[in-house]
RNA sequence: GUGAGCGUAGCUCAACAGGUUAGAGCACCGGAUUGUGGAUCCGGAGGUUGGGGGUUCGAAACCCCUCGUUCACCCCA
């Protein structure tokens, strides 16, 4: 094989990318921040399979859904069976739910997941194959006060993690009595106005209408401004568990808008919608984006259970939060020698079993290059280990930002490492 | 799926208007310095210019195809 061959061979899959050590760290800090707020709200992990029958999420995301009918990595297996890896995770939990009877738990249950998703998108910012959610459901919970709790909740893990700049839109799809009639009328109206519609527009008059709303042509959203709103057409029950879900989040202090306009792309959702956007992430605005679906479970066959989520996009995330550096606190021991190299490996292992942060160097080289070689590491401490010491039993300690260094034996270096964590 | 821009060293970028052996900074490795790091100086390694085809005496540059990437549309996290 020749090295061209070889290259392309190992470049990582369009849509996708590696995650780095040094962004892995990040990673860990905001899921150990996400995980944690998750866990004080009563929530508790739950993990499916990474991928499931196919038809699971053609029923429950829904056959008209883009990400059902176009944007699905499906596939046989050796026995036959379509499977697909999830492109989202609410139909995953549905099914748990139901294969293990989890309904009959003291309602409302609430979980949690982190995990990769896919769908078989065209990449741009924002946008990736693979992708990561943080996923939240609750599920047996009417109420609308839950429907605010989890937007403060959401909003709460925002500020936490110090992502500035953001808007909370909110929005009530009504049901299945009040939405049809809502469609209708909004249909009609924009029919009329056909001709001056562009022609994106007219496609969107049978396709979804509602995204007229979105379309940046000035003509266009004059002319919506005049179309009905869904808010105007819901039913009693919808109009008011929207009121008071509003005036929920008020008494949370949550400056929110109303975007009537504001439509989840997927079929399931009932009531109460939501997106947390930022103008920082470019035409793919929304951080994460939810709402309530209260005839999924139901129509999955399982009891009249209602649920309500959303789900947070990591890498959207994580382009919002800088970077801080973690200063690192290894003990880097430098060896002068053959002998030193092995009383540098107990010495290490004794380190190591203490629970501190400490590495050997391999290679004999000069003391000034193992010096230059603990620096670039960014070592906290430089434990020197040479014929002398190694006599002692007492060993040089050199703390790597003040300059300041000691002989120790390898009890007080531990001593002294630890205090200074 | 549609459209536009961009692909040169690990990274950021040069290379008049097509003309010797494709350069620099940072990073990396070694030395100055065989018991003391960061700074400085010297040196080294690293490229079939994303890939393939074409035009030309001559292509990193021009044309076509392809792959990747970026941004936007569609849609979504």
């Amino acid at each position: 094989m020749s090295r061209k061959e070889n290259k392309k061979q190992v470049a990582a899959i369009k849509g996708t990318k590696d995650i780095l050590p040094r962004e892995a760290r990040k990673w860990q800090q905001v899921e150990t921040v996400i995980e944690a707020t998750c866990e004080r709200y009563g929530y508790r992990e739950i993990r499916t399979p990474i991928f499931e029958a196919t038809e699971l999420f053609q029923k429950g995301t829904g056959e008209t859904s883009d990400i059902v009918m176009k944007e699905m990595y499906s596939f046989l297996d050796k026995g036959g069976r379509s499977l697909t890896l999830r492109p989202e995770y609410t139909p995953s939990i549905v099914r748990a739910i139901i294969e293990h009877r989890l309904y009959l738990q003291p309602q409302p249950m609430r979980y949690y997941y982190i995990g990769p998703m896919f769908r078989y998108d065209k990449p741009q910012k924002g946008r990736y194959r693979q992708f990561h959610q943080l996923d939240i459901e609750v599920f047996g919970e009417k109420d609308a006060a839950v429907d605010a709790e989890i937007v403060e909740m959401a909003s709460g893990l925002l500020s936490q993690l110090k992502v500035k700049g953001t808007d909370i839109l909110v929005n009530s799809v009504g049901c299945r009595k009040c939405r049809p009639g809502y469609h209708k009328e909004l249909r009609r109206q924009a029919e009329l106005a056909r001709d001056s519609l562009c022609s994106d527009c007219q496609r969107k008059i049978s396709t979804n209408p509602l995204r007229i709303f979105d379309c940046k042509e000035e003509s266009c959203r004059e002319i919506s401004q005049g179309f009905p709103k869904i808010t105007d057409f819901l039913c009693q029950e919808c109009d008011e568990h929207f009121k008071i879900f509003c005036s929920y989040l008020d008494l949370y202090g949550l400056k929110f808008k109303v975007e009537p306009r504001l439509v989840r792309g997927l079929d399931y959702y009932t009531k109460t919608t939501f997106e947390i956007v930022s103008t920082a992430l470019g035409a793919q605005d929304a951080i994460l984006g939810g709402g309530r679906y209260d005839d999924m479970i139901k129509d999955f066959g399982g009891p009249d259970v209602c649920g309500i989520g959303f789900a947070l996009g990591v890498e959207r995330l994580l382009s919002l939060i800088p970077e801080e550096k973690e200063p690192e606190n290894i003990v880097y021991l430098v060896c002068l020698g053959e002998e030193a190299k092995k009383e540098g490996m107990l010495l290490a292992q004794y380190f190591h079993k203490k629970n501190i942060e400490c590495l050997l160097e391999y290679k004999s080289r000069n003391l000034s290059n193992q010096m230059s070689r603990a620096n670039k590491i960014g070592a906290a401490w430089v434990l020197i280990i040479g014929e002398d010491e190694i006599k002692k039993k007492r060993f040089q300690l050199k703390n790597m930002a003040s300059g300041e260094q000691e002989e120790v034996t390898p009890e007080e270096a531990l001593h002294i490492i630890r205090g200074n964590i």
